[in-house]
DNA sequence: TCTCAAATAAGAATTATTATTAATTAAATG
DNA sequence: CATTTAATTAATAATAATTCTTATTTGAGA
């Protein structure tokens, strides 16, 4: 999942994306949150490693990522987009109380989902990705779940 | 669907709303719209029948129908917050074209996830409320669906 | 009808994001 | 390795959506 700074620069290589330091601490920077973090929430974490890049960079940086297939959006009902350096299908799911969002692994879940689709169709609709939010409350007992 | 005056003042007092012409009209005109209006639609769209009303009711009393549970928000990755007067259960078909989003009604699909999600719960979490949304694209044979 | 707390209009303020542009930098080339 | 140059960046201005402030208006109850 994290991976090191030479296999991101191939990375960006294969993909055409010249490799400046910006992008790769920023990348890094994604990939490293335990959590799905917004713009800002990089450009805060990356000053003590690389101070100096501007806020104006994270958000292109996060851009780009996300045109080259190597970052999501996730969006919530507050007005800030937050990141997502896992591009794979995933459930997520939305704390209400912390706001937390979380990533949620169930293959089972979405095969299901995936094999009804595809098997009924959507008519007048060609369907290219499903997405699964899950809005509860965390409880209590304490699971180590990604953020 | 659409609702008359008098059933929207009697929702109104019975969940403590008081009715005043902005609120009836602006949640008129949510449930009127045939697609998932923004602020400024519903702004925009209030004109002809009753200009006068500032965009700053728009979104306060846009918000107030979300708390009292008679409109639901709909977001996307464009800044912009969406408004839904249908507060059910049901499926968001995103074009990625058009933009536009679509109803799309399948009881079955929504009873299997529920089914599964209630029989093997989610450790650590308590749902009270999935989202399914299917992104793709209209294709053209036409169907008469609900934006 | 009168009263008054609640709601509204108008416009200022805030926040997230995007655009502009002059300076910097990374890759290609010799 | 030094040079060239197009792409990238920092800084900051601009924009767009939403929220806040406050003086005025309004609707529900007495
Ligand atoms: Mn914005
Ligand atoms: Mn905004
Ligand atoms: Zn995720
Ligand atoms: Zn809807």
């Amino acid at each position: 999942m994290i991976a090191t700074l030479t296999e991101i620069k191939s990375q960006f290589k294969e993909l055409g994306i010249k490799s400046t330091i910006p992008r790769t601490v920023i990348y890094q920077s994604l990939m490293k949150f335990e959590h799905h973090p917004s713009a800002e929430e990089i450009y805060l974490g990356i000053q003590k490693k690389y101070a100096g890049v501007s806020l104006a960079t994270v958000y292109k940086t996060l851009d780009l990522l996300v045109q080259k297939g190597l970052a999501h959006k996730v969006v919530t009902d507050e007005d800030k987009v937050r990141y997502d350096a896992r591009t794979d299908q995933h459930i997520h799911l939305y704390c209400n109380k912390t706001k937390k969002i979380m990533d949620y692994e169930d293959p089972t879940l979405e095969q299901i989902i995936m094999d009804y689709l595809n098997k009924k169709g959507i008519p007048g609709f060609n369907f290219s990705q499903i997405q699964v939010n899950i809005k509860g409350e965390i409880s209590n007992k304490k699971i180590n779940r990604k953020l």
